[in-house]
DNA sequence: TTATATTTTAATCAAATGATTAAAATGAAT
DNA sequence: ATTCATTTTAATCATTTGATTAAAATATAA
């Protein structure tokens, strides 16, 4: 009873996580979920109440598991910022590669609803007192970065780390260039965007 | 008539462009585009036939203008590399700074039917045959520029332009900055990506 | 004005969609 | 084996949604 309820729950659970991620809230339709997981569509609001509801588990499952990484990375007193960014650099290009589909998911939904997931994670305190911000003031403060607005590092680091996966379709069809050379190219930009991004701080 | 006519196809066409971007296709409803064009349901339909048919008539427009200035400002033999960095980002943030749900909507729009739009604007032959690509290609062999693929040149000044607007809504709820203080800071960047990207260039 | 073409409206369709229900099937406990 | 709870199914709802139709209103031309 445990074992199989849990295997329903759970394959629909993942069958809603691939459906929501690929297909956004709107586009994704509950038969297409209960065909995904192969069960009866009544399963789908007999373990989880409604699509809604079902989509909420998800996006939350997917920030936790995606913003857990930040913390980890940024709040070691060990490491210096180089060391982080490279860090972080390297495990967001991994995660979002084994991901294709999350990065415009977590977009998208958070566009669509910018108030309703985000402050349930409480991410935004910890990374605010985390070392990194501690180290970066420290760095501004003796002069060995410029005293540009912190909001450009981060908008920077993740645009040169996120934009690929979301602009991936756009860019292959502009240039021709097939998905798995494209996230070919992809991976070199973790030892190339630390580079970039030292270049960047060195702008006075 | 005419006058008539025109005006509410107009009505219409840009009823569905301000809800198409703000919403995108699936979440769209007829209803929704009637209502905010203030007219009769049917007539969406006497008029463009289909709500598939008038997405794509919008698509196409927005695409259409979002692209054309992509030519004009690459292939201009007057200009330099640099200069036309700086024109290119300038023009693309005050773009994108005035109409801030069309970088969302094409990202997305390409990626759910990548083929059917981007085929038709032809640019890409004309991107590759362009004097930027012949000045860009000079100085990788002056030694000017390191020999990475140019796909990361392209992905790091679109990152660094595109990805603020397509992140806002989540940057702003993480860090509590508003909308208009974040664009504030986004116009900042008019002067910065084009520093950002000569810097980067610098990188052996 | 009258006739004709165009535009707009109200009513309605058929299909899609999220959700519910009652009954059947399955499993666990006594 | 019988009872009871849990899980699954098939059938069906009520709404929503994209689209159509026939008639009314309006404009154009004669």
């Amino acid at each position: 009873m445990l074992d199989k309820k849990l295997s329903t729950e759970q394959k629909i659970k993942e069958a809603a996580r691939q459906v929501f991620l690929s297909k956004g809230f709107a586009a994704t339709k509950t038969r297409d979920i209960s065909e995904a997981a192969d069960i009866n569509l009544a399963l789908l609001n007999y373990y989880f109440r409604s699509k809604k509801k079902l989509f909420d588990i998800i996006m939350i499952e997917t920030l936790q598991s995606f913003s857990s990484g930040v913390i980890v990375i940024f709040d070691d007193e060990r490491t210096t910022i180089k060391e982080k960014v490279s860090l972080f650099v390297n495990h967001y290009i991994d995660l979002l590669t084994q991901n294709q589909n999350v990065a415009p998911f977590i977009l998208n939904a958070v566009r669509d609803n910018p108030n309703e997931y985000i402050s349930r994670i409480g991410i935004l305190d910890r990374v605010k007192k985390s070392v990194f911000i501690q180290q970066f003031q420290e760095a501004v403060t003796k002069n060995e970065v410029p005293p540009i607005n912190p909001v450009h590092f981060i908008l920077n680091l993740m645009s040169l780390i996120v934009f690929p996966f979301i602009a991936q379709p756009m860019i292959s069809v502009f240039s021709g260039i097939p998905k798995e050379s494209f996230f070919k190219i992809v991976q070199e930009r973790k030892r190339l965007v630390p580079l970039w991004i030292e270049a960047m701080l060195s702008v006075k």
